[in-house]
DNA sequence: TCTGGGGTCCTAGGACCC
DNA sequence: TCTGGGGTCCTAGGACCC
């Protein structure tokens, strides 16, 4: 048996644990820039606010003061993590995060009461942490992710669901849309409805054979877990492959130089990242792409990639050539509306040899050192103190 | 005249997740 | 006026090799 343990509303549950007047009544979380809603409080929810909706259309729907909304804070949310995570380790035998709120954990071989076990951990969680969360238990992982949505809406569960015998197998697979299915996301389920599948139930029941010839891997292995097979392999902790930073800009962008701008300061923040991090990129990558929720506007998206030379953390060679792509896709006579920087190809910044760093040392020294006291500056004296000259904006 | 095929690596795009 | 951001993995098909 294995266990889920998954943080409610956590955006909105860190921002409550902070500020208490926020209890018990509808609140948001907003994206970066304030664009959408990314959290909503159980109170929110029952109103009908939407994951993913643009904020003016809360405002329009709701009414400018019903539904508090406030400013995402994701370092915050980061430490509140670490919390809850620390805690967890401290509960449990084996634990694997697998995102900012939620945790697989190993019950193998536990032989106490399942259920009262996990509604004391969900108890001592909150008691200790102050962020509510629900707890699923079963055989596998996406059964375990079924078991946790029922403990979250029903509050007879207590905070904890467990799926161990067949019945409650079949019936919690019963009453579970297709779509809620952790795996199966919009595409999947229009060719789900397409061959009649309409619950987890029913595709559990299909055999396994027969979903081979219309359904790619990752579904069959969905369906295994639905039976009970756990299948689905927990990835070893490990840095990140790619760093990306993208926004949505709030007012559409036409000219190159403006795009320009937001592209390299997109770039120095990969930079910053990398270097936090004590690693470098060996690939960068630079979309562009024009609204398209604006159907009366015409459209273009394009992206391109790079191999660098050598793997690089400067904020001056991203910015490079990252400009250097973006002269490669960018075509005038359209508005664009999303951009973004990836940086691929993570290596920690020990594991190259110095040979292999730089063509001319003491260049490199250099830039070294500025992106060195850059960041100390920034970090010390507030963000953006020190910027790079393509960096600024042409308001400022 | 007849013009291989299997293995592997790579990449872009598609699918999913929170 | 205003429509999230940061990730992972899979797969099909091209390039290349022998």
């Amino acid at each position: 048996m294995l266990g889920i343990v998954d943080c409610d509303n956590f955006f909105v549950s860190c921002e409550r644990r902070r500020r208490p007047d926020l209890r018990n009544r509808p609140v948001v979380v907003l994206s970066a820039g304030s664009a959408a809603v990314i959290a909503r409080s159980n109170e929110a929810k029952a109103l009908g606010v939407k994951m993913g909706m643009p904020y003016f259309k809360m405002r329009e729907q709701f009414g400018e003061d019903t539904v508090p909304a406030i400013a995402g804070d994701h370092d915050y949310y980061k430490a509140v993590s670490r919390e809850v995570m620390k805690y967890l380790r401290g509960e449990t035998p084996q634990l694997w995060q697998y995102s900012i709120d939620e945790a697989f954990i190993d019950l193998k071989g536990m032989h106490l009461d399942l259920k009262a076990w996990g509604e004391r951990l969900a108890a001592s969680v909150m008691e200790h942490v102050g962020v509510p969360v629900s707890i699923g238990i079963a055989p596998s992982k996406t059964l375990a992710k079924i078991a946790s949505h029922f403990a979250k809406k029903h509050a007879g569960y207590n905070k904890c669901c467990l799926i161990d015998d067949d019945e409650k197998r079949r019936r919690a697979l019963e009453l579970t849309p297709i779509d809620e299915v952790w795996g199966i996301g919009r595409r999947y389920r229009v060719k789900m409805h397409a061959n009649d599948i309409h619950t987890a139930l029913d595709l559990a029941d299909h055999s396994r054979s027969w979903l081979s010839t219309i359904m790619p891997q990752a579904v069959l292995d969905t369906h295994d877990e639905l039976c009970g097979i756990d299948c689905i392999p927990m990835r070893e902790e490990a840095p990140n492959k790619s760093v990306a930073h993208t926004r949505t800009f709030p007012k559409m962008i036409a000219s190159r130089e403006a795009l320009a701008t937001e592209i390299s300061n997109f770039a120095a923040s990969c930079a910053l990242t990398l270097r936090r991090q004590h690693t470098l990129a060996g690939d960068v990558s630079v979309f562009i792409e024009t609204n398209s929720y604006r159907t009366d506007l015409p459209q273009y998206h394009n992206a391109k990639s790079k191999r660098l030379s050598t793997p690089t953390n400067l904020t001056a060679r991203l910015i490079e050539e990252s400009l250097g792509l973006l002269n490669d896709i960018y075509r005038p006579g359209y508005c664009y509306k999303r951009a973004g920087v990836t940086v691929h190809r993570i290596v920690s910044d020990r594991a190259v040899e110095a040979s292999l760093l730089d063509f001319d040392a003491d260049r490199f020294e250099k830039l070294n050192k500025l992106s060195a006291v850059a960041d100390r500056l920034n970090s010390e004296m507030g963000k953006r103190t020190l910027i790079m000259g393509r960096q600024m904006r042409e308001k400022e």
